[in-house]
Order: C-alpha cells, then structure tokens, then sequence
DNA sequence: GATCATCGTCGATACGCATCGATGATTCGA
DNA sequence: TCGAATCATCGATGCGTATCGACGATGATC
C-alpha cells in the first residue's frame, strides 16, 4: 500500500504538503496540487484510517446500536439501518455495528477504544438501562425514541402522537364512532416502549375532542389473541368497525382473522395499518397506512450526530425532534360519508 | 483517555511491558502482571484503536456488505446480520457496514483505507460484478452464496439443491404425485440469484427420480400473480395438491390466495414454506418449513474470515462450503397415507 | 566457581498521517 | 527601492501502540 509519503516523493514535494492538498486546509498552487492530484491517481493512494485516526483524533466511523428482538417487525429495522448507513456515507462517514447483546458495556467499550465518534441507538426505551452509560460518554449520541427523561440527551421519533391523533380523526371523518387499536406485541408494550404511550396520548386526545370512542385491544404474534380482540371489537362496535394496527406484524394477523369473519377492508370494514412508501407497495393489498417516516428519521438522526461531530460539542446539548406522520389513503378505510 | 503510557507510569514499569501483559507476547511475572493489570483497572484504560491499527496492520474490523432490494424477505437479511455481529464480537472483531449501493468501489474503499481486515459479501449473484475487484483485494474475502465460477473464492451458503430435494420428497411421501414451486420475486430470479438454480436442480432430480411432476410457477409481489399461479397448479394438478414457496414474502401472499380459494394448508393442500425456527415462530399459522439456516451460515461464514486472518493468509484460498438444511414437520402439510 | 542459557524488563523505533512553526519567494505600497 | 505583508512550501514533531534488540538477573551445568 503506497502512503503519503510515497505519493510526495512521486510529486516532489512534501509529505505534509500531499496532506494539505487533501484536506484542504492551507492554500496549495494549481501547479503543485495538480502534480500530487496525478501521483494519487498514478499510485492509487488510499489514506491510512488508522493513521489518520490517531493523528486526527477522528475516526469518522459512527457506531449504530441495533435492536434484535424477535417480536419486532425486522423489516422496519433493516429500513432504519439501510438508510443510516447511506446517509452516513454521504457525510463521509462509515457506520459500525453495535448489536444490543453487548448491552451498556460495549458503548464503552466502542467509546474507549476510540473505535467510533459517536453513538446512533435505535429503539431507545422509556427507562431505558443505557442511558446513565450515555449521559457519561463524552461523544455525541442521537437516541431514536424519547425515553422518559430526555434530560441532557439528544432525541429524534416519529411523532406517534400526531399518529395517533391523525388516524382517529381520519377514521372519524369516515364516518365511524368507535374506533379499535390493536395494540403491539405484549414484549413491546411491557417493556413501556415509549411510543406505544405517545400513540395511545394521541389517539385518546382526538377520540376526546371528537366524541369518538377508542378501544385498545391487545396484540400479538398469536392468531387467537388478535382473533378474540377483533371480536370484542366488533361487540362493542355500533355502526361499521374501524381498527388502527399499528404494528407490522399484527397488521398481518389482523387481516387474515378480518377475512375469516367475512370482513372485506374498505368494504365493511376500514383498516389503518403503519408501513413506510417502500413496505406499503409490499402490502398484499392498499392498505391505507399512518407512515412512520422511518426513513426521515434515520437521515435526520444522522444529519444531527454528523452536526456535533464537526462542531466538536463536548458539552451536553439538548434536543428532541418529532418527525410529523403522514397518514396516505388507499382503498383499506371506507370513503367519508358525502357532504362530510 | 489515558494511553498505555500512563498505564505504565502508575504501575512503574514501562510502556513495552504494559503492551506484552496486554498481548500476552512475551513472559511477564506475576507481581508485575498484577501491578500493571491494577493499574488497567483503575484508570479504566482501554487501548487505542488507531494506534493499534497502525502498528499492528490489523483492525480486527469485518466489513459486511448487505443488500437492500426491497424485494428481498427484510426479516431475513436481519437475521443475518444481527448473528454475523454478534459472532464477530465472539472472535473479537467489530462488523463495519457496507452498503451494497457503493458497488465495487466501496469494496475498495474500506480495504484501501485500511478500515477492515476483510469483507463478507451477502446476496452474492451468479455474475456478480464485483467478483473480479472481489479477486484483486488483497483481503479474506467470505461470500454468502455462490457465484457461476467460484474459482479462487471462498464460498459458503446453504445447501439449496438438498433443500430443494428435501421439498419433494417430503411432499412425495405425503402422497402428492405433483408439486407446484412458486417461485422468487422475478426481481431475485431475473439476477440469477445462484440459489434459485440450485433449488431448482434439487426439486427437478428428486421429481425425476420419484416420478413426481414438478411444476415451476412464477411468485412475485403481485397478489394477481400468485393468484394466477395457484390456478394454474390447481388446474394441473390431480389428487391434493401441493406447494414450496421458498420466499418469506411469496410465502404471505400464497397463504391468502389458498384461503380465498377454500383451501386450508394441512387439511387439503400442503404448504412448505421457508423459516428459520427463530422466524417460523411468527407465523401466523404451524408452517411446515425448509429452514435453510441463515444463523448457522453467518456463524460459518464468520468463523472461516477469521481463521483465514488469523493464518494472515495471502494466497488466494479457496473453499466452498454448503450447510444442510433442514425441514420441520408442523401441521402446513398433510400426513403420509398410512402404511407409506 | 566460571560459563551459558533463560527469564523478565527496558529503551528505542516505526507505523502513516495531521499540524505547527519556519522559511523562502513573491507582491504591494510608499 | 526597501520593508511589510502575503503566499506556498518544507521540516519537524506528536498521536498511542507493537515489536525488536539489548541487558541485567537468575538459575543450571560440568
């Protein structure tokens, strides 16, 4: 591998003039930059990230802390991580993988070993365990989900409650009066999952204003769960059914039970369910969706770590960020009523 | 941070001597062994990745280089990735993200920068344009999947053709005497994605040798189309007729088309899907599966990069290795006639 | 009891780059 | 026409670790 001391021989100049050239920093005559622009090429030099690492303090290379939960609709994660890491590279900056299972010691340990700048961690918990280690670290970290205490922390979501708000009212101006959310899987709800508390705050406080009624039922992984909340649904249901499922997987179940109970969605029956563009085309039907903009929220989460990065902020900064929802029709919800 | 210097100082020995206890290198005594270790623990030293990229020429970082076509079953890239990180971390190395966007240059990025030791390259197709750069990196190099010419390449994937066998002849011996594959997304067959030809050897020697009809139909996203394709086998088929869907997302949509057509897996059709246990878990019915061990090759694929970086090999090795695969009975398929 | 290997530790050096101060060359104004 | 200011480049140094050669101390050998 040439080094920049051979591309300075092959121009004839200085290593730290090569060096100059590359970043920038001082101002370099066309001539010269263009002799050391061609030993580049002619050489193929590449600069040496360890070397420049230690020289420059910087790594360039931010640490993404991926979930691994079986209950949770995986697809989504990979949308999360794919768009992460190609925003990252369009900040020249690459992405390393931190898996959950290493738990709060191995954010220290990708911290102190210098491995990363900072810290990118996806679905951050209400109470979550990490956060003190966070608090401690002294690099950037971008949490995606607001714990409880945001205090000193910076924070990016979708803004669920505007989610919520924005599916009852909609299912309200399509002419019903109750509307039944399935809840997620019980491992994400118990684990108060902060988002699932902000959904139900948004989809209360419109069935409040509106003078709708919301029912939350549980979900689940298992058929019958969701067949018997769909059922009680429909009990207590006067007028035509309206469901909201906000989870991927229970999306699935909840069509399948629908059909068995002779329920055609957009028929007798509206569905909301949550999917990005990208999934929804995926959909085995048009399914009306409230998009979570997860894809937005990645490039955001990455725009704002690579921001502190270049500011080099040691100090504790602050924030939090709510991506607005996009609720998109297609042919899963009844139409409103006329003259509505 | 506090350096190896400053290790050594607390523990008064010098610098060389806290890097051997570290590696292990060279014999240290006890007392010293314990000073220097004490001296580690309460200044919470951790060494400096940079530093130790530089003078040891090894990262211990793995570049992974996923896909993101959104036709492709998410759930199950997942599943790749979350088990490659972890086993990484169990050889003590850390997974570097590629994104299949840089194509080949990216390849030579990370290499030529010197930002990982080697690459494991997920969704490698038959023609992979990135198998000649693949060839000219001076790097361990593990592909996931095999191309049409696996010379010089280091090669692992499931071993399709036996699970393509092992379809058939389970859907033989439950007494089906014709067998509808449905078919990849046209997105993965249109790539000569090496796998599917491989399937399709499996199912087609197994049909010719038990006498069975096989019959190739094409899947896809598209409802329609697998509606159309269960008709066709339907059509074609006499006595209770029988499909592999080898597709996470093909799967989902041919569960639906069955059911609206009447027909119930296990009870008047039989359904092998593919899943891995950890995934098979979620679905939403008992799904007699062909699991093609997505963990178990990322661990193999995981452990060979590192044994080839610990030989620190420089010649082109070259190894193909296929993980059988196995099929789970669960109630998706009807039961061999008695006496069979 | 002198010789020689072995053991444990130290000091020095290299890894490849960024960066700072210094220096020579050039330009400008008076 | 001379000093000041600006510009372009160079040389030297430091970043934190791994590793090699050297060296004193210890124990074994005959």
């Amino acid at each position: 591998m040439p080094t920049s001391k051979d591309v300075a021989e092959a121009a004839g100049v200085a290593q730290s003039t090569v060096s100059y050239v590359l970043s920038g920093k001082r101002p370099i005559s066309e001539k010269t930059r263009k002799k050391v622009e061609a030993a580049i090429e002619q050489l193929t030099y590449q600069p040496n990230a360890g070397a420049r690492a230690l020289a420059s303090r910087k790594t360039r290379v931010i640490g993404l802390v991926i979930p691994f939960i079986p209950e949770l609709h995986m697809a989504s994660i990979m949308e999360f991580v794919s768009v992460i890491a190609n925003t990252a590279r369009q900040h020249d900056h690459d992405i390393l993988l931190v898996t959950e299972d290493e738990g709060a010691p191995g954010l220290r340990r990708v911290v102190g070993q210098q491995i990363c700048d900072g810290l990118i961690l996806m679905q951050v918990e209400g109470n979550d365990e990490r956060l003190p280690v966070v608090r401690s670290l002294n690099v950037p970290v971008v949490l995606i989900g607001i714990p409880r205490d945001p205090t000193g922390l910076v924070c990016i979501d979708a803004d669920f409650e505007m989610a919520g708000d924005q599916c009852v009212r909609d299912l309200a101006a399509a002419g019903h009066s109750v509307v039944s959310v399935i809840d997620w899987q019980p491992e994400v709800v118990d684990r108060h999952v902060n988002y699932v508390d902000r959904f139900m705050r948004g989809t209360d406080k419109a069935a409040g204003e509106l003078g709708v009624t919301v029912l939350h039922l549980p979900g689940g992984t298992d058929r019958d769960v969701i067949a018997d909340s769909v059922d009680k649904a429909l009990a207590k249901t006067t007028g035509s059914p309206a469901f909201i499922a906000p989870d991927g997987t229970v999306q699935d179940l909840l069509r399948r039970v629908l059909s068995s109970r002779g329920l055609t969605p957009g028929v007798d029956v509206s569905v909301i369910g949550s999917a990005s563009p990208t999934l929804a085309d995926l959909q085995p039907i048009p399914l009306t969706t409230i998009d979570l903009r997860p894809a937005e929220v990645s490039r955001r989460a990455v725009k704002i770590i690579c921001q502190l990065l270049e500011a080099d902020s040691q100090g504790p900064h602050e924030s939090l960020e709510l991506v607005p929802t996009v609720i998109t029709h297609r042919s899963s919800t009844l139409r409103p009523p006329r003259g509505a």
